[in-house]
DNA sequence: TCCCAGGGAGGAT
DNA sequence: ATCCTCCATGGG
């Protein structure tokens, strides 16, 4: 088994068109405030993130070239050495993370009708992705910060958890970064400490809580990738911190269920506006709407309705009087 | 200054 | 079932 080994530190490839299913778009996938992770590094069209392949940290970079039809993806990655397994492994992990086997031209095929709304999208979004975590706590947890909560700032509380809690892990390139805490990490701290430091305000009793129950044993994630998508979504919002927009956020982003379609402020406003008229139905009907609606794809559609809604908000409403 | 952000919990109707 | 208020935090 021991192959010839690349012992650079540095090892720079293109992700053959083979590995990607249709169109992609990098960074519109990276930048729609998915909650799989926190967000990537982003340095201009570049972003850089880390993965640990058999214990050992992995610096990868990505940057795509060209249009979503015709580009290529390359990435420039830093370890201790590189074997022909840590690039099948990275490759491996790009395609899960990014989605790239997601047959998304069928997608848009599938509802390019006349009185579909979504079709709008198509075009400016072609390319766009679903991302799935590889690590179920993180996606749990990232799912927990964004409620109530910007983008922006639930992952400035990431990275400080990262800082605070997570290992510090040194690159051969001289750089170095934090990974995401586990569980015990996370399960042992002090509540209050853990809001002061990572500014992430009332969250931190639920983190800490479910990070405890995971710890003790009586909570393990696994489970929801066989449980039957209803059975799920009843057993995720017993946990404290989680309700149906955070259960399905994990169901989607952090187990690949395609067909969880997570309800927040925004896709509640676009639903009740292109398909009820304007009337808020509930968050729960707007959901299985969703579900009912777009099947296998409401994960896919609501990332693109998400977009569609955040893309014709109204700039501001209100003046100053004299 | 005020409103809001990829909401949830607990309570009252 | 649906509606209300409160909950930290900080950007716009």
């Amino acid at each position: 088994m021991a192959n010839s080994m690349l012992a650079k530190e540095q090892y720079s490839f293109e992700m053959s068109p083979a590995l990607v299913n249709g169109p992609l778009n990098l960074v519109e996938t990276v930048l729609s405030a998915q909650t799989s992770e926190p967000e990537w590094i982003r340095d201009g069209r570049s972003f850089t993130d880390v993965e640990v392949f058999d214990a050992t940290p992995v610096k990868y970079t990505v940057s795509q070239t060209g249009p979503a039809n015709d580009f290529t993806l390359a990435v420039r990655a830093v370890a201790p050495s590189f074997s022909e397994e840590t690039i099948g492994q990275i490759k491996h992990h790009l395609v899960q993370v990014l989605g790239l086997k997601d047959d998304i031209g069928l997608f848009y095929r599938e509802f390019s009708k006349q009185d579909e709304p979504l079709r709008s999208t198509f075009s400016r979004l072609r390319g766009l992705r679903l991302m799935r975590g590889t690590n179920l706590y993180e996606g749990l947890i990232c799912s927990m910060l964004s409620q109530n909560n910007s983008a922006m700032l639930w992952n400035r509380t990431a990275r400080l958890m990262m800082q605070y809690y997570g290992r510090r892990v040194n690159f051969q390139d001289g750089s170095f970064t934090f990974l995401f805490p586990t569980v015990e990490a996370l399960a042992k701290v002090n509540t209050d400490e853990l809001q002061l430091k990572t500014r992430m305000g009332y969250r931190a009793k639920p983190v800490v809580e479910v990070s405890r129950m995971i710890a003790n044993g009586d909570l393990d994630l696994e489970v929801f990738r066989n449980l039957s998508y209803d059975d799920a979504l009843a057993r995720l919002v017993e946990l404290p911190g989680v309700g149906p927009k955070v259960a399905d956020c994990f169901l989607l982003y952090g187990t690949g269920r395609l067909e969880a379609a997570p309800v927040d402020v925004w896709i509640h406003r676009i639903v009740s506006r292109l398909h009820f008229r304007g009337r808020k139905v509930s968050r729960l009907k707007t959901a299985r709407f969703l579900r009912e609606r777009y099947g296998q794809w409401a994960g896919y559609a609501q990332l693109y309705l998400f977009d569609y809604a955040r893309r014709i908000k109204p700039v501001t409403k209100k003046t100053t009087k004299a």
